[in-house]
RNA sequence: GCUGAUGUAGCUCAGUUGGCAGAGCAGCUCACUCGUAAUGAGCAGGUCGUCGGUUCAAAUCCGACCAUCAGCUCCA
């Protein structure tokens, strides 16, 4: 017999020669049945595998996620071999399990169609069938090059040269289908439920543009096929929830051909943005910020005294004037800093908080335009704070205290990231290190959980960035922090310290929407275009039910008006279900149908948005009730 | 930028082997004066993304370009 420590502690003991199966079967028959792997001291390992004695073990199943990204990994090698078995001539780069799916990229001259993927998915209900045992195999490095190179599988031979040449090189099989692999996999193909493949497209080899690029299929996979439905199912409803969609539908803002990535706002989105705008202006009035702005054009000495015309010149335009070269401004930061330098300025004037709404325009490569997502003219939410050294965790975390109150606000959740130097960076590496430090310290202040990347920071300096998701789960960057070291060098400036010497200020960079236009964009898509009372571009509708009723419903309407209420009058000779329908259909948080009864009675008859009739009010009633919901911003 | 797909009325989409450009919704006009998600009838609306080629004849076949979509790469 031998021992083996479960999750909770306690020891189950188990025969010699059993597997991790038998020990999952062992404990109950449910998790024999549910487990895809086992977890052993915190590293996985297949079910197959011989149980080894005082580890501490548990097993994980669908509702895992190890468990659900084992189970997708085994369901690409299900997709490769059926590719294999259609077309060999196809080479096999790498498949790994992605959060909701897998893929598996090909390099092969025959080019996948949506009808291909109908048959590769045939081919693999016949492999799933045959319940081929997947097994895992040790070679050395010698034997495994030898392998693949037999097997004429270039990308495989590449992957191994890039291990370690003295560890041993794990295969796994399955029929006769063999493939590279870590691991680990579920037992046997047969243990896939349902799969679905998605979609087709290219991807770089090792995710470079400079290697050649693979076809790369998408597919997802789960137990059940309620759970696949389901989850195509939501799919449709996000692509519901499209922002480029609903912008168009409600009349919210657009892009023409005429303008490739430069937008167009519509009067309902213009109320939308102005709303935003208002509410950053007050916070940042209450948050001591004093607001400037920089002009649009700059010229070039400027941009290269700012580091830009070395360091971003591929997304900048620019422009001649009377002879003279000028550039669009890319960032809004050389105009605060030309701003900052009009006058002299004090240690007491610090900290410093100079905000921005700035227009800028970065040339975007065409294939990466996306909505108002990805655009090539957008409006920062930009502000500078210069101050003392000292000041640097406090200000930090005010901002960062900041963007929590404003994503809060709209009901959002967000991840964090700190990206450090890049390789084409200015300033040395001791400076980088301090303020890499600083943003540390800010996080860990305000017990920040965060993801490090390492060299992704912007050119001038370290950055904290805020993420948000959109309808597709795709994660798009909004709020970022970012401390600035060489400008305040490029541009000198200085203020006056407390012993009269001239001195170097600190500066970091801030955004909190990021870009109005992406901001709203994921606004639009978060409430599915829904948007509460104070965003709602029209905030309450006003509905006759006939002709006679026009005159009480523009006198109403003349006093909601006054209140400062957002209004549309529907008059039309139309059927009230008819206007009803329009009205929800717009998404309008409020719609007042009048009638004889409301005439009479000198009430209105309040319908709330997808909630439906809420009874008569009178009108004193109703305004008291929006402009507290107004209020309040939810 | 790269790979693949798509582009027909304001919107959503039909359009067969090349042979007169179509529907629904929206818009406009008329009738109905109506009570909580679509009243009926009529009218109008199109360089078929752009440019070029093949053909007696091109929305349809071929080429180039533009834009969009998905993904890759790159970024707020």
């Amino acid at each position: 017999m031998i021992p083996i420590i479960l999750k909770d502690g306690s020891v189950y003991e188990t025969t010699e020669g059993a597997s991790w199966r038998d020990v999952a079967s062992g404990l109950s028959r449910r998790l024999g049945k549910e487990a895809l792997v086992a977890k052993v001291d915190g590293k996985l390992e297949d079910l197959d595998k011989k149980a080894s004695p005082e580890e501490k073990v548990e097993f994980c199943t669908f509702a895992d996620e190890e468990g659900q990204a084992v189970y997708r990994h085994t369901s690409s090698h299900l997709l490769a071999q059926a590719v294999k078995r259609l077309y060999p001539e196809a080479k096999l780069a790498i498949g790994p399990a992605i959060a909701d799916g897998f893929y598996y990229d090909f390099d092969t001259e025959h080019s996948f169609t949506t009808e291909d993927l109908a048959l590769i998915e045939e081919e693999m209900k016949k492999i799933k069938k045959a319940d081929y045992p997947v097994v895992r195999q040790e070679l050395t490095h010698e034997e495994a090059i030898a392998l693949f190179e037999e097997k004429g599988e270039p990308y495989k031979v590449e992957l191994i040269k890039d291990l370690p040449a003295d560890e041993q090189v794990s295969i796994y099989k399955q029929g006769e289908f063999t493939d590279l692999c870590l691991g680990p996999h579920l037992p046997s193909t047969g243990k896939i439920g349902v799969f679905k493949l998605l979609s087709v497209a290219g991807a770089y080899w090792k995710g470079s543009e400079k290697n050649k690029m693979l076809q790369r299929i998408y597919g997802t996979s789960f137990p059940k096929k309620k759970d696949i439905d389901a989850y195509l199912q939501r799919m449709e409803e996000a692509k519901r929830r499209d922002h480029r969609k609903l912008g168009q539908e409600l009349e919210l803002f657009g892009v023409s051909d005429e303008g490739p990535g430069f937008p167009f706002f519509y009067p309902k989105g213009m109320t939308i943005r102005l709303e935003l705008e208002g509410f950053w202006r007050s916070e940042h009035q209450k948050a001591g910020y004093q607001e400037i702005k920089s002009p649009v054009i700059l010229s070039r000495s400027l941009w290269e005294r700012s580091g830009h015309w070395d360091h971003y010149k591929e997304n900048m335009y620019f422009l001649k004037i009377d002879d003279d070269d000028y550039a669009i401004k890319p960032m809004n930061c050389p105009g605060a800093m030309i701003y900052y330098n009009n006058r002299v300025h004090s240690y007491r004037e610090f900290p410093m908080r100079i905000a921005e709404l700035g227009l800028v325009h970065r040339h975007e490569r065409s294939g990466v335009l996306h909505g108002l997502m990805r655009v090539r003219c957008f409006t920062q939410d930009d502000a500078h704070i210069f101050m003392l050294p000292e000041q640097i965790t406090d200000e930090i975390i005010g901002v960062i205290d900041m963007i929590d109150h404003f994503y809060r606000t709209f009901g959002f959740t967000y991840r964090v990231e700190l990206s450090t130097k890049p390789e084409k960076a200015m300033g040395s590496d001791e400076i980088w290190d301090t303020a890499i430090n600083a943003l540390e310290k800010a996080l860990e202040v305000k017990e920040i959980p965060y993801k490090l990347n390492e060299g992704d920071g912007a050119f001038y300096g370290p950055k904290i960035d805020f993420h948000l998701q959109d309808s597709l789960g795709r994660s798009w960057q909004c709020g970022t922090i970012q401390l600035d070291f060489v400008n305040p060098e490029s541009f000198d400036l200085t203020y006056i310290s407390d012993d009269g010497s001239k001195k170097r200020p600190v500066m970091i960079h801030r955004v909190i929407f990021g870009s109005i236009e992406r901001f709203l964009g994921i606004l639009t898509e978060h409430y599915g275009g829904a948007f509460p009372i104070w965003l709602a571009p029209v905030q309450v509708k006003v509905l006759t039910v006939a002709s006679r009723h026009t005159e009480y419903a523009a006198d109403l309407a003349h006093k909601l008006e006054k209140e400062g209420i957002r209004i549309e009058v529907d008059d039309r000779n139309e059927r009230v279900g008819y206007k009803i329908r329009e009205g929800e259909v717009q998404k309008v948080p409020f719609l007042l149908v009048l009638g004889d009864q409301e005439v009479e009675s000198q009430t209105v008859s309040v319908r709330k948005r997808s909630v439906g009739d809420q009874g008569a009010f009178t009108l004193q009633e109703f305004i008291d009730n929006v402009k507290e919901e107004i209020s309040q911003k939810t």
